[in-house]
DNA sequence: ACCTGAACACCGTTCAAGT
DNA sequence: ACCTGAACACCGTTCAAGT
């Protein structure tokens, strides 16, 4: 039982009319299809309730019959991409965070371009579910952490989930994509050696592969080794807080 | 020197007519003013290129001569609020990486509102600079992190430095907050707690106060002991990986 | 050099009307 | 029950024209 906020209007009492499926017709599961299927293709610039609807041959506004809001698609949007996410029983605690993590990450590599949809409003936290909550606290609750510090290491592994990907996979300049990566290329390359000799020295492992220092999110140029690293923070830093 | 996108356009020669404060003539800082003063007074919604015109008396195509495009005042209302990040010299690297992390999430209490417009694109990345990265290398350095893992540990920084603040102050639904709200509280009532049962014990400690079961942000419910154990987790993760 | 003003191609959403 | 169609109050941005 997820905490959507979908489906609550319109509140008036309504038939389960059950064709969510071979009629042809629109609903709202067939409508987020559309949605996370145009945000694939086209990117989150494009992702628009007008082109949902030019993508499904409707007007606009039919949308607006089965659906609230943009808001509450996006919430759908991020519930579909981020099914199943829960590692399996046998696993100890350790093990059971580090594959959280990275279903996380190829959940989100299978939908880039919702990176940026998630954590940047609370709607769409909400689409989150009981269940993963659930399996998080009883992992921590085996590793050992209890009553406020339970609910501070919980916190702790939403963000350690969400933060890494998300950044890595977040938004590249639609339209001009050459002039932005000149731009960082030409502020690279007049770089004062003396004044960031460490920076001078690295660039070339830097360079497109560290966040601010590139020009080319995860799709492209995908940052392995820092989240690798990364994910092990997360968890060896919890458990020298135990 | 730091990676500025703005200013870029117009790219005829202009010269330097130094009349950036006084004259109460429209420029590029008045104009980011404005913009942040805008964001901190009525909230990211409320945040377009046209209400800035607006606030300061013009037409908004009067501010394409000073700026390029909406992308470029993020990028530099970014800029503006995250100056003087860098703690000391004097710290060792533990106590400069927490100082540094305290720093960045004082920053955004300074302009709670922002938090959403950071990390999200990478062309607001480029709005962090040299200084700051440089003394990250620094640091990591010191600290005994070399080559490919001292790249992996800096992006390691920058996600552990952003992540767990951007995530507490996401934006809360500027309309029908009431609703929101009590759409997560009618969830957790209908809460199944043999199925849930950690999370029905805790829920005390966890609704309002941790991801997903909060309905406010970080403005109203700070998320103070989940961001203190954070910042510990990525700092003694980073120090058992040395 | 700097701003006005019209214009273009978009948005999300409401509401009345059709079938 | 479900969709059309018009309408409202917005967007970012370009470009010609004024001063």
């Amino acid at each position: 039982m997820s905490l959507s906020i979908i489906g609550r209007r319109p509140p008036r009492k309504r038939q389960k009319t059950n064709k969510d499926e071979g009629t042809g017709g629109l609903t709202k599961t067939s409508i987020v299809n559309a949605a996370l299927d145009l945000i694939d293709r086209e990117g989150l610039d494009n992702f628009s309730m007008r082109n949902i609807a030019k993508a499904l041959g409707v007007y606009p506004t039919a949308i607006y019959w089965h659906v609230p809001s943009r808001n509450a698609v996006v919430a759908e949007i991020i519930t579909v991409a981020l099914q199943d996410l829960l590692p399996t029983e046998d696993l100890d605690w350790l093990d059971w965070f580090r594959t959280l993590f990275r279903n996380y990450r190829a959940a989100i590599r299978r939908h880039p371009n919702i990176a940026p949809l998630i954590g940047v409003q609370l709607v769409s936290n909400a689409s989150l579910d009981f269940p993963m909550i659930e399996g998080i606290l009883n992992r921590l609750t085996q590793a050992g952490f209890r009553d406020d510090r339970l609910a501070a290491a919980y916190n702790v592994v939403i963000a350690g989930m969400v933060s890494f990907t998300n950044l890595e996979y977040a938004m590249t300049p639609s339209e001009d994509a050459q002039q932005w990566r000149d731009t960082i290329k030409v502020g690279i390359a007049g770089l004062d050696r003396e004044a960031y000799p460490l920076l001078a020295r690295h660039i070339g492992r830097l360079e497109n592969k560290a966040f601010i220092l590139r020009w080319e999110n995860g799709v492209e140029a995908p940052l392995d080794s820092g989240f690798d690293m990364f994910v092990e923070t997360v968890i060896l830093g919890l458990k020298a807080q135990l």
